[in-house]
Order: structure tokens, then C-alpha cells, then sequence
DNA sequence: CTGTTAGCGCTTTCAA
DNA sequence: TTGAAAGCGCTAACAG
């Protein structure tokens, strides 16, 4: 490691108080009114009468005003930030579905500020405390795989906000908004797909395997369609808080090579295990779809082009940004309306690796039943 | 869709001033100081005698109290806030990186904001102000394909901020701290490995045709090794802000099916885009590394366990990550130190999909080549 | 509909 | 080393 000197430039602007622009003072001198009305301007225009309005705002956009939110959330009134707790997990789709949901908000003027959660992890308290404290409009907060229905400290802070959005696998009932993407739906579809297509071995790879609804419902179908549920048809492949790649082609070396591959269809977690049980399936000499039927989920971008093509379940994702900052918004704009529920369950979305014809002739239902609801 | 209404329940704290919980007030009056002398104690702790400041820090945790940052913003302190203003393009790699500069930045309690950036874009021009009108103490910027080496706009911005990292692919040596991760190197390594294990027509498949530089370095090491490249070596895929993977494979298949593919060595600008290829090209019929040699770049998680094992090239995620964080917090901490460039050049990670004997027994040099330097 | 007046919780002179 | 006092820019009563 070298270490040179070729100069001493140093940065200006060290601590100290920096202007800010004009303030809403300046705007008002401008017009002629007080500060309190040019104010209102912005924040209650219902207040101003039209006229007035129309030249504070005139006024405004010629200084090139913009309010100053930490004096509007530290006096108490909105500062258009709200927060998003998500379960990442070091996935891209989670990401990804982070900033489709980053990208909705920003449309309504809305600051997203993104984060991992994880509702088990005490720390998760301080940082919703930590919002709350910088005065955050709403927060936006994803219970996945979570291992309980009820956190009583997380309900709690969430009232501290004006508006809340849940995003859960089931619906949950708490105090607030809340979009629930059913997946059990999914599984059981993937599940009547392999028996009608002739498999009788269904297998299981996934992580979170505390998460058992998923895998119980998949096996409860499987077994209704007759298959055959071996005794290790669940591959667990779970260790860290994310997954990881090595890990899971660790468990399937460790647990199948040398031996005959016992399934002739496997069921994965996500596309990324998917890929990666593809590739090892390939590396045995076995070949999706004709040996082995394989399904992701969550359907990543590159999965309709991969070969063969991915068959995984549709996470929905847009949907779900999209209601989730209207939900959002709306709350925001009026407080006193009743608490929604929206339910985008998911569906199985047939490509190649799933093997056989796809299910009545299309590649996922057309039904998509959502569900609008007021609780 | 369905509209049922099984309850009114509605969420209470509306509008209105929340209670934030202990302020700097309650603890100075515990502790029987002063307001300014207590806050002293966080923010200028060297200007507070010793046991005061001990007794004041006591209280603080017993009351639970943290300062309130958009007070403190608003008073012209650091509000521990930074924005980090990344390209992220939509590719899981970009979105990890963010990730790990922002836990990164976590462990030095600064709150970071991601958000998508691009310098040609104006807007992004409001994102800085709005950062700076928040109190935001640093900004961490990358100017990734950038078309240009000149912001002027950017560079002013940038000034309005106690601290600012650049996150570069070639030194630009504006008046802030900078990281710069140098890809050219990697891109003349796999040229050289190509030619080296009896490749003859080399091409590269990528997005950002606009940043040439690479692709410049690539051929004229190819060049340089008596490669032979073809009129049409240059496959750009480049179509929205964003790799699409649709395109990819339009691209791939109005070129080249049905023909005989010329190539028998390709790189290609990122991990997703040489796993469109690889699938394309066994659709084809065509073998990896047999026939077609492939090299991706960034290195995703799962690359290494594709079938074959995907070659690409380090991006070095973790070490920048760290980097960029010390730079900033020395920064906030010392203003006055000089501006630091610090050099991290990426390099060929060599596996299967490459073809041919790893360079020198290894999957990588062992000098990785950093520099440090004040500028 | 508009102006006046208090703060929100903190930092920062300026004296003591 | 500490305290008193003056804001930072805005919102929210409360009068007019």
C-alpha cells in the first residue's frame, strides 16, 4: 500500500450554520403577507384564500422556496419521509421490490428510507424509535416469513405514525393498512401441476424453514393429488440469515451426490435456489424438465430466459408497490378513514422447467382475485 | 373485485404534535445543569468538565433520551444523516453494493439515504438540494459509465456538504474524497487469458455502449495478443435506463440464430448478462467453455455455482464499502484533513465458464494493487 | 380569511 | 467550565 502526497487541497464549508435558501419569511415579505399565511400556503392551502395562494406560490417558485422539513416535522407538521422496513435478506427480488416501492413513493413526493427488518431482532425497535424521533410520516414494514402473528411492541410504534402500511404473507388484523400476498395458493397450484404432469416424488428446497405453513401446504396438496411425500422431501437450506449460495450447493452435495436424486420434482424457495439446484442437477447428469420438474419463486427477471425457461410464481410486485403508496398516500391525506386490506394472493406462472403441457393452455390463471376489503 | 366492509376500526393520533419522548430539558434539570450544558455533553463533549459530562451521559440513558435530530439539523448541527446517491440501474449487483455501504455506514450510526442517481440526469440536481435543506452531513456519490469527467453543477452541490465521498472508475480529482475502482485492468487481463488459452475471435456483449473506454481496452489487448477482431465484436444490449433481459436475448437472436455464432471467447459486461448468453448459447447447441469461451463481470453471489462455474471479475463490494465509510467519518470528524484518492482496481476472477487453464495456478493475482493517496 | 404569538429541541454566541 | 438568551424555519392555536 502506498502512501504519496501530491497536494493539500482541503475542503471548504467545515461546521457551522449554512444558509438554506429562502425561507417561507422571505416569501412572505414578498407578497406582502404574514408568515403564517404564506405558510399555509404550503401546508394548508384550504386556509388561503385563492388569490392569496396564487401569489405566495408565484413567489415561492420565482426565490426558488422550498420548505425546510426539519423546522415543518420539528414544528409538528409533515416532513414527506417515511421509512420502509424489509426483510432483504440479501436477495436481489427483495431489493428489487424495494425500489418499486422507493420508486411509487417518490412519485408522490413521498422520501423512502429503506431498510432491513427483521421483526425478531430487538434492534428493529430503535430504528422505528429513530424514525419516529426525525418525525417520519409513515412507515411502510414488511412481516415475511415472520415466525409469529402478534408483536406487541411493533403494533405499539407503529401508532406513532400517521400512517402505517403492513406487507404480509396473511392477513394480520392489526391496527392499520395492510397488503397481504398469499403464497399458499402458489404452492398448491405448483403441487397440482406435478401430479397432473405425471410426477409422483414431489421435494421441497428452501430456506426459512420455520416458515412451515408453505411447506404444509404444498405437501397437504401433494398427498391429496396422490404423490408420494419420501421422508426427506423437505431440503432445508437455511443457515444464516440469508441464503447462501455455497450453502446450499453444500447441503445437496452433502446429501444426494453418489446417490440416486430421489425426486422427480423439486419445488424451490426462490429462483436463486432454483438456479442453483439447476446447475447441480445439470452437473449430475440429470436433466430439467425430463428428469426433474423444477419451480422457483418469486420470479426474477432473468427467469423466463434462462434454459430452460425458470417456472416460478408471480410475486407481484408492481401491484404491490402501487398499492402500497396508495394506501400510503391516502392515509396520509385523510386520517380518519378505516383500516384497508388488500390481498394480491400469488400464482404459479408455468415456464419449460416445470415440465409437461402448462395448465389450461396459458402460462397462469387469469383470475388474479384480488380482494379489496375494509376491516 | 370485491368491496366487503366487516368494521370501522380507525387509527387514532392523527395530525397534531407528538410527544417524542425525553428532551434535553428533562435530562439537564435531572442532572441540574443547564440546557446548553447538558447538550454540550453530546455534541462539543470536550467543552464539559469531565464528571459533568459523565453525570449527564448517566442520566440520559436512564431516561432513555436520544437528541432530536431535526433540531439538531435545524440549529445547524450534524443530523448523523448521509445520502448515498448510487446508480443502481435496476442490477442486483449495484442494489447489494448499496447495501453493504450502508450497513457499513450503520456501524458508524449514520443513518443513510440510497437513492438512484444519475449525474445526466437534471433532476438529480433537486435530489442534492433537497439532501442539503434536510441537514444531510454527507453525501456518498458514484459517477459510474459516466459520459462525462465534469459536473460543475455536482461539484458546487457537493460543496454544501460537511463531507462527500466520490465513488469513480478513474481518478477525477475534484475537491473531495474519492474511491475509484479501475475496471480497465480486469477487462485486459481477460483479454489476455483469452489469448492465451488459443482464443482467436473475442467479443463483448454489453450495456453502456457509451462508456467506450472499456471496450477500447479490451480490444487492444486483444489486439495486442494477435487476436482477431471481427467487424462486429461489439454486441451492445443497451436499450432502456436498464439491462433488460428480454433485450438481451432479442439481441442474441436476431444476430446470430440460425447463423453460425463467429465468436469463440465473450465478455460480457455484467454476471446477469453472460447468464443470458450462457442459457442462449446452449440453446444453441452450443458448450461452455468448449465452444465458447465467458466471462462475466461484478461477480453475483451465486456465479460461482453456476453450471459452469461463471468466471467474472471482483468488484471488490466489501472493501470499497468499507472505505467509503471511513473516508466519510474521518472526514465529519477532522474537516480540515486533505483530499484522499484511494485506488481499487478490479480484477479477472477466473472459473470453468473461461476455458482453459487458470492464469498462473491461481483464480486471481495476489497483489491486488491498492493505492492511497492525498491529493 | 389573516395576523399574532408561542413554541418544537437543539446549537451557539456571549458573558460570567 | 458553565449559564442565559437568541435564534434555526416552521406549525398551530387563538384572536381578530
Amino acid at each position: 500500500m502506498m502512501i504519496g502526497t501530491t497536494g493539500q487541497r482541503s475542503r471548504r464549508n467545515h461546521g457551522g450554520r449554512r444558509k438554506a435558501g429562502a425561507s417561507i419569511e422571505d416569501v412572505a415579505r414578498r407578497v406582502g403577507v404574514s408568515r403564517a399565511t404564506a405558510a399555509r400556503a404550503f401546508s394548508n392551502a384550504h386556509l388561503v384564500a385563492e388569490a392569496t395562494r396564487e401569489a405566495v406560490l408565484e413567489a415561492a417558485q420565482a426565490m426558488d422556496y422550498r420548505p425546510n422539513l426539519m423546522a415543518r416535522g420539528l414544528a409538528g407538521g409533515r416532513t414527506n419521509t417515511v421509512g420502509v422496513l424489509w426483510s432483504l435478506g440479501g436477495t436481489p427480488v427483495a431489493t428489487g421490490e424495494t425500489r418499486l416501492v422507493a420508486s411509487e413513493l417518490e412519485k408522490h413526493d413521498l422520501m423512502p428510507y429503506i431498510t432491513e427488518f427483521n421483526p425478531d431482532d430487538p434492534q428493529s425497535e430503535d430504528m422505528l424509535g429513530e424514525f419516529a424521533r426525525r418525525g417520519f410520516d409513515g412507515v411502510v414494514i414488511q412481516i415475511s416469513g415472520g415466525t409469529r402473528l402478534e408483536y406487541p411492541w411493533l403494533q405499539k410504534q407503529i401508532a406513532r405514525f400517521r400512517a402505517a402500511v403492513l406487507v404480509s404473507n396473511q392477513p394480520l388484523g392489526w391496527d392499520c393498512d395492510e397488503v397481504t400476498r398469499d403464497r399458499l395458493g402458489a404452492y398448491r397450484e405448483v403441487a397440482r401441476h406435478f401430479a397432473r404432469t405425471g410426477r409422483r416424488r414431489p421435494a421441497i428446497v428452501a430456506a426459512h424453514h420455520s416458515n412451515r405453513t408453505k411447506v404444509e401446504a404444498f405437501f397437504d396438496e401433494s398427498e391429496r393429488c396422490r404423490m408420494e411425500v419420501l421422508p426427506h422431501a423437505v431440503i432445508d437450506v437455511q443457515k444464516g440469515p440469508q441464503v447462501d449460495p455455497a450453502h446450499v450447493r453444500h447441503v445437496l452435495d452433502t446429501r444426494f451426490t453418489g446417490r440416486e436424486f430421489p425426486f422427480d420434482a423439486v419445488m424451490a424457495g426462490n429462483d436463486e435456489i432454483a438456479i442453483l439446484i439447476s446447475a447441480w442437477l445439470m452437473e449430475q447428469g440429470l436433466r430439467v424438465p425430463d428428469d426433474v420438474a423444477l419451480v422457483g419463486f418469486d420470479d426474477m427477471p432473468i427467469s423466463a430466459f434462462l434454459f430452460p425457461p425458470l417456472a416460478s410464481a408471480d410475486r407481484r410486485h408492481e401491484e404491490t408497490a402501487v398499492e402500497i403508496a396508495a394506501l400510503l398516500t391516502s392515509r396520509l391525506e385523510e386520517p380518519d378513514l378505516p383500516t384497508r386490506l388488500r390481498e394480491l394472493p400469488m400464482h404459479f406462472l408455468w415456464r419449460t422447467s416445470a415440465g409437461g403441457p402448462p395448465p389450461d393452455g396459458g402460462s397462469g390463471p387469469v383470475d388474479t382475485n384480488e380482494k379489496e376489503t375494509q376491516t
